[in-house]
RNA sequence: GGCGGUGUAGCUCAGUGGUAGAGCACGCGGCUCAUAACCGCGGGGUCAAGGGUUCGAUACCCUUCGCCGCCA
């Protein structure tokens, strides 16, 4: 019997909500599914969610959850997206599930009898925020290295486990000389670089904050979220726990990531710790290229994060199409403008450029000719191909299989669309509508007959990329199966056609008439929008650390004519409270109240949020208190 | 700094030892079944710069410049 292919993608942080990012690896990862089911293959899709790092428990503290509450409605955020973006997932892992605790432990349990762990003494610095260790010699002035980050780091002076790393630089070399184990090939040479570069051991436990895996035997400390996290791949397969799953699952056929985690994690570590244990390793590694926006790095500071469902909502906003072809044309600007090991730009006006000169003017349009010509020429018959195009349809299957398997998303769907323009050029070189004029009818059923197979057998190709659409262009045609690849073939059901009618429908991708300007719609307020803010200036007359939250300053503003307000304010590391004092600060005025710790916080201070700092913004010059902002 | 990649039409990119291609955009023509869609034709590029190998290089080699990636 085939083996199952297994395909994972990454399992993802719950301290955000799903992005474009983590939508991208996983549609990427619905396509290959659905592609190889497609071909008849069985699949096992796992995705899911990582919540033992320290900074979940973090996030969850600061908006007042306890971590697992605070995880446990992420975990279903994410499951919600991926529900409304068909992503049709066959098991979603929380690695805070109780058998993931089990196999972790019993994991390193075994990794330590096979000699692969020892007790050392780690010093050095560790980044909460990008849950990484640094050396003495990376760090000059105790803030992250990371030129994103900049946070300020914790010393970590403490005894601990190591993993033997340095064990396995030469036993990693063959797996990734091997051809196509690991993509796009200039991250696998990016790998061994890294690998001759030299291992080190690694430092897998941090001192226990009661949040995580405990450490077997020595349960004071926790398990280093990554190692916990690549663990993950094997728990939700059975891994010692249910053999008979695990063996007809293992190993991995395509693993996804970004290509953030790719050379370290999941082309190092991760081979690492299955070669320790004596696992196969899996079949291919893939790490997919960051999108931009507008030329710009995605990230919530600058608030340019795109959300795939707010990209939807702008697709059916200035299209007029229906939500789930919206869905499809999300997925398919993914994966067509752009090779999927490459970095892509997001802009509306790519998305738009994209889904006219495709999805409209090219596929919607053939469908809505072929069905209206069809209804009115044939009373709705789907003829038999009067052409034959079987070579050109035999090749380019060849290369659309050959591009699916190395995830060469975007040239495969290039090639899906060659029997789009043939069946165009068909038609405009065969003129069905001379044809019918002059009265031959078997003309035009051999002619239409002929485009109508060319549109059915690129709509069964282009199924993973849009499966919505492609499932009602292949209804339209009288086929209500589902697509398969074996159906894919010239001339196929001729036989079955009879008596079948054509379906005529709407346009299911009308044209995007209007220019999409501006980056993010939502972001775009009116002048009224803004007047909503009663901004005033305000005068600090007292300020102290709020009890049990020594990051909190609770300050007493004064408005002038409104009188005085508390407000409650995280910027305790960043000013004194005799900086503050006689300040004037712009305050929000008609904020609606907040308890915070206990509080009442009754509007709030502005404040700009640079790296690495918060600075108040104070009136250029002596104003009074309550004097209005605008 | 080390290693690697890349620089080709307005834009995005493909490509080969014999003096360049696709898609989009633009212009013209055709068609009228169709979502002003479709089909055809066209403009436009010293193929980053300089040097070398060669009968001949955009392609191979060297150098320079620009951009990008990796280096726990």
């Amino acid at each position: 019997m085939d083996k199952v292919f297994y395909i994972t993608t990454p399992i993802y942080y719950v301290n955000d909500v799903p992005h474009i990012g983590s939508a991208y690896t996983t549609l990427a990862a619905d396509i290959l599914s659905r592609y190889m089911k497609m071909r008849g293959r069985k699949v096992f899709f796992l995705t899911g969610t990582d919540e033992n790092a320290p900074k979940v428990a973090e996030a969850a503290r600061a908006k007042g959850e306890s971590p697992l509450t605070y995880c446990d409605r992420m975990a279903e955020e994410f499951k919600k997206t991926w529900d409304y973006l068909d992503i049709q997932y066959d098991a979603f892992i929380r690695t805070t599930e109780k058998r993931h605790f089990e196999v972790v432990r019993q994991f390193l349990q075994k990794l330590k009898g096979r000699g692969y762990i020892y007790e050392g003494y780690y010093k050095g610095w560790y980044c909460i925020y990008d849950e990484t260790y640094f050396r003495e010699e990376e760090v000059q002035d105790g803030l992250c290295p990371n030129p994103e980050c900049r946070r300020p780091l914790q010393r970590v002076q403490e005894r601990g486990y190591f993993f033997k790393l340095s064990a396995f630089q030469e036993a990693l070399l063959p797996f990734l000389n091997e051809d196509k184990r690991v993509l796009p090939d200039f991250r696998r040479r990016e790998v061994i670089n890294f690998v001759l570069g030299g291992l080190r051991d690694l430092y897998i436990t941090r001192q226990r904050n009661d949040w995580g895996i405990p450490f077997p035997d020595d349960e004071q400390l926790q398990v280093y979220v990554w190692v916990d996290a690549l663990i993950n791949y094997l728990t939700a397969v059975g891994y010692l726990q249910d053999d008979e799953l695990f063996s007809s699952l293992w190993p991995p056929d395509v693993q996804l990531m970004g290509k953030d985690i790719l050379v370290r994690f999941h082309a190092t570590l991760w081979p690492a710790m299955l070669l320790a244990m004596e696992l196969p390793l899996p079949r291919l590694l893939f790490g997919h290229g960051f999108w931009t926006v507008q030329g710009e790095k995605m990230s919530k500071s600058k608030g340019n994060v795109v959300n795939p469902l707010t990209a939807i909502r702008e697709i059916i906003r200035f299209s007029g199409c229906e939500e789930s072809y919206a869905k499809d044309a999300l997925r398919f600007y993914l994966f067509r403008s752009t090779p999927f090991g490459a970095d892509g730009d997001f802009s509306y006006e790519n998305l738009r450029a994209c889904y006219n000169g495709d999805l409209a003017n090219n596929l919607g349009n053939l469908l809505n000719r072929l069905t209206t010509m069809s209804t009115k020429y044939l009373d709705g018959e789907i003829p038999p191909p009067g052409y034959d195009y079987s070579t050109e349809v035999h090749s380019v299957l060849k290369s659309y299989q050959e591009a699916m398997e190395e995830l060469a998303f975007h040239s495969a769907i290039a090639s899906a669309f060659t029997l789009l323009d043939l069946a165009n050029k068909h038609l405009d070189e065969t003129a069905p509508w001379r044809l019918y004029k002059e009265g031959n009818i078997q003309a035009v059923r051999n002619s239409l007959g002929t485009a109508i197979e060319l549109l059915r057998i690129s709509a069964i190709l282009l199924y993973p990329f849009l499966p919505s659409a492609s499932r009602e262009i292949l209804s339209r045609l009288g086929f209500s199966s589902a697509p398969s690849f074996k159906e894919a073939n010239w001339g196929l059901f001729t036989e079955e056609r009879k008596g079948i009618k054509i379906k005529a429908g709407t346009p299911i991708f009308p044209r995007m008439e209007e220019v999409i300007k501006i980056s993010n719609q939502e972001k775009e307020i009116t002048i009224d929008d803004f007047a909503k803010v009663d901004l005033r200036v305000g005068k600090i007359v007292s300020c102290k650390v709020v009890e049990g939250a020594e990051k909190l300053y609770q300050m007493e503003v004064d408005l002038g004519e409104l009188g005085k307000r508390r407000t409650i304010a995280g910027i305790a590391q960043y000013y004194t409270p005799s900086e503050l004092i006689g300040k004037n600060i712009i305050f929000v005025a008609n904020l609606a109240p907040a308890k915070i710790k206990g509080l009442i916080s009754e509007g709030m201070i502005l404040a700009v949020d640079a790296p690495g700092q918060v600075v108040i913004v104070t009136p250029e010059k002596e104003v009074p208190p309550g004097s209005k902002v605008r």
